[in-house]
DNA sequence: CTGTTAGCGCCTTCAT
DNA sequence: ATGAAGGCGCTAACAG
């Protein structure tokens, strides 16, 4: 004969015949959205409840309410260190408003994309918040045509509501910075063409250079990948021609400025001595490589707290908030030495 | 007048409208836990449901049949490049069965490990996997008492179910490694030491220096935090003193060798050349480091799989799986040349 | 403030 | 193979 040893789980029933009210009288008391009761029943039934150990019913709850509470969040992938920072972020902001965040990781593939959106929307999830946005990509259009309640991050498409960092800001603190050490000769390394956050530091870039009557030539801009691999090539290529070399590199992330400083070290250069390197977005790498790396520090915290006002503000619609970031300096820029061209 | 603009989710009901039967016959031909029908019938609502673009409720499905297709996932940070590509492994398993996997975040603190293992509960996760047992935690004690499924990865109580990479056998190839270069003085800088991966990777460092009829003395070894700055740290007590600098280090993780690979920058020596270091996890960032890092390969998407079959087996009660890790020789480890101590 | 009633959308006997 | 009916646990509308 079959035992069932699963352990029965308390339900409001259970809870109000203990406490001998009636279940909607439960389910009220332990609302907490409303007001707490201070009347002897309601803390009578809370003092039951508790003994019992009873949980909400999520699914029951949610079911009934029509909202669940939670808000998905999809990524390209978590090894990405910016995109981890980010969704704890937004995890720790959706815990502070009562939400709770669930994530979904889906690489670079549109289609990837597009199914992923659809598992956790099959979740019910209040909201989406996106971490993916391509200037070209058409899945934000998507959603404001089915009227999916989201807001992208870090990055936008012009249209649906976006929480930025300030990347026009950030690019002409990071220039500005090597301008400031006397730096003239500068290139700048950023990540793939189709995000908004790589022209918006070039162009942040351009004008800190165009302060000192310095024009940014093409040349001196290369657009790349995003990984390490990418950073150690643009660097190769612009150190290739020693005559030809630019006495500070601005690598629009922090992972370019990583690859660029292994360039670096295999031309038997020094970063800092030899050419000065600001990163972006200070991922806690940046701080304790061999020599601690410039950067640009994101304010996620913030971003992700926007990103939820846009998110559960019906009229956000094409609202985008950018947020100021800081200049962390550090030994991987110097000022420019007598040794080079002025 | 208040006008409804939200747009009518299609449910069971809608489907069976139109096509003409039942709702409790699409629920049936709906169901993908049995085999597909081949009818016409089934055919036809298979139809309909597509053209109208219904999706399952999950929350309705779940409350009725009682599972929710859902694992839930506790780390303490994803930041940790190794928590984060241990997440994505157990993510793509979980798709690969038809499960989703949530994740939350508890930092290293057991009051909120408990609490945030209580909030994946409350959202009925079919099972818990934890990324997070120290050897003296309780959680997995709790777990097993309520009768919870669950399995750990990574690292193990000793008790619960646990899919782990065997840890005495990737010390043992590092060191083993270094042993076969000529090394014989060989420091180990390991994490904190109540992990069990901490004691099993020194164990197996253990054996391989035994092996050649070294002893690996407690001086040899320094257990200390997880992050970068602890492994430089470590570096500089190891390196302080020229004349009793060990020719290699095995780092038992990369974030603690890429911070021993610091210290030695600062000390002036070149990884490599002058002392071998090898790391464990195989995170990214040590293949692309200026001078490429040897470490051990963690089968992560094995220990996923693993911990997935420890999760849905009733009998798995106190099974631990360990799976075999490779080791990724790199440039960083050398054959010790004449200017070694033989 | 309290209880009664009626579902949310789905699945699963049970009977046909 | 199909349909009718009941209920998973909870909440909202309605009376008292």
């Amino acid at each position: 004969m079959e035992q069932r040893i699963e352990r029965h789980v308390v339900t409001l029933r259970d809870v109000a015949a203990a406490s001998g009210v009636s279940v909607s009288t439960v389910s009220r008391v332990l609302d907490d959205r409303t007001p707490r009761s201070r009347s002897t029943t309601a803390e009578r039934v809370r003092r039951v409840a508790d003994e019992l150990g009873y949980r909400r019913n999520v699914f029951a709850s949610s079911l009934r309410r029509g909202e669940t509470g939670t808000i998905g969040v999809l990524v390209p992938r978590l090894t990405d260190n910016v995109m981890a920072m980010m969704f704890e972020a937004i995890e720790r902001t959706a815990r502070a408003r009562g939400y709770f965040a669930v994530v979904a990781t889906c690489g670079d593939d549109p289609t990837d994309e597009r199914s992923a959106t659809d598992t956790l929307l099959d979740r019910n999830v209040d909201g989406v918040i996106l971490a993916t946005a391509r200037l070209d990509d058409t899945l934000p259009a998507s959603l404001r045509e089915r009227g999916v309640s989201h807001a992208l991050v870090l990055r936008t498409d012009g249209e649906s509501p976006s929480a930025l960092g300030d990347d026009e800001a950030g690019g002409y603190f990071a220039v500005r910075h090597l301008v400031d050490l006397g730096h003239r000769d500068i290139a700048v390394v950023t990540g793939p063409w189709f995000t908004s956050s790589a022209r918006d530091r070039v162009r942040g870039a351009r004008r800190a250079l165009a302060e000192v009557g310095v024009d940014l030539t093409d040349d001196r801009v290369i657009s790349t990948g995003y990984g390490i691999e990418s950073g150690t090539e643009a660097g190769r290529a612009l150190l290739a021609e020693p005559a030809a070399r630019p006495t500070a590199i601005f690598a629009a992330n922090d992972n370019l400025a990583i690859g660029v400083v292994s360039a670096l070290a295999a031309a038997g250069l020094t970063v800092g001595a030899d050419i000065s390197i600001v990163g972006y977005n200070d991922i806690p790498l940046a701080a304790t490589m061999p020599v601690p790396l410039t950067s640009v520090r994101v304010p996620f915290d913030q971003i992700a707290a926007n990103a939820f006002d846009l998110l559960l503000d019906e009229s956000s619609a094409g609202r985008i908030t950018r947020t100021l970031p800081t200049l962390i300096p550090r030994s991987s820029t110097r000022a420019l030495g007598p040794g080079g061209a002025r």
